[in-house]
DNA sequence: TTAAAATTTCAGTAATTCCTGAAACTCTGA
DNA sequence: TCAGAGTTTCAGGAATTACTGAAATTTTAA
């Protein structure tokens, strides 16, 4: 339960960070320790690693659960909770990505859907509902496209995201048929 | 200049949502106004219609230039600054990925090859280290793949993404020599 | 060069968010 | 059912962030 400097480096910066994430920089720093720690933690561990009162260190460990980011786990003989970040980072990276859609993006999704659906759109908001028109479809390719990508296995993801900007050597003119057909 | 009540939802929306994207409620209101509005708008236009102080618009609006999000204009015979949403949305969608990129991930980026460069890596810090590479390997090669995709032709990437999961049927498992010898 | 228009800066205040300690609550083994 | 370990809630204070009006600065046309 000792914190190195490395560690004490990584927490630090990801506490720093988690303003600009959305998440507070207690919550950053909490994630940060599990992150980095081999075994599960309970929450006095945290307390007394990090500094920061029990009450914070709980709130903060309800939060990341509910952002999917932590798992609960007991030890024989001990009832206290105890906390892991997942080993798998893809897994991570997965959570991360669908919570972070589930908070930013999906709202304004249903905004904007209800939006065009209810109003009759005069003369004078033509040009705004357009606009908001092209927003809902880039909204809705784009997220539509990260699940797709996420419903793949985990290895032909990398094996995809290695190849990078190639992969369009696969794709002649002839497949935007093809395209158009597997998108519907 | 009047607010509709179709932009007005517009509006508050974004302006809600700007905490959750890292902006503020006064910078996401603004933004939101020139999306919808068809002519570029001066501070003073921005002030009328959404009741905001004059130093809130301009330093919302120089938040905004920051983030490449507005475009600065002038009109004949007036010598105010007028403001307006560039057109393109997918060219906003880039700056806003970029401008992201570069404020929520890069630092961190940078934070791991420093730490991971310097430390000799102790033996209780055997784990914290392989953590932190696996995190630093998984940012540098989402981020690579971004930028490759962002490097497409724009009909390119929108045919891509319109493919979906369906991109794998031109990827064999023969292909991985190819995507090897292609990320490298 | 000047004056007026336009914009920005900045110090102070308002509002929000974060954090704490104390109290309430929950759970489990005896 | 009780005792005590463990956890959560919550009101209030601390810290941070947002917003305002006044003053300073910049810009441009004459």
């Amino acid at each position: 339960m000792n914190v190195t400097p490395l560690k004490q480096r990584f927490i630090l910066h990801l506490g720093e960070m988690g303003s600009r994430w959305g998440i507070n920089r207690t919550v950053g720093q909490i994630y940060a320790l599990l992150y980095v720690s081999e075994n599960a933690l309970n929450a006095d561990d945290i307390v007394q690693a990090l500094g920061l009162s029990r009450s914070n260190v709980s709130m903060g460990l309800k939060e990341l659960q509910s952002w999917r980011l932590v798992q609960l786990q007991h030890q024989p003989g001990d009832r206290r909770d105890y906390f892991t970040a997942p080993e798998d980072i893809w897994a991570i990276f997965r959570v991360l990505v669908e919570e972070r859609r589930k908070r930013e993006v999906d709202p304004t999704l249903t905004m904007l859907r209800d939006a065009l659906m209810e109003a009759p759109t005069s003369v004078e908001d033509q040009y705004a509902a357009r606009r908001m028109q092209e927003m809902h479809e880039l909204i809705e390719l784009s997220t539509s496209w990260i699940d797709d990508l996420q419903a793949l296995p985990q290895k032909t993801a990398v094996q995809l995201m290695k190849l990078g900007g190639n992969v369009t050597k696969f794709l002649k003119p002839s497949d935007s048929a093809k395209a158009r057909k597997a998108g519907s």
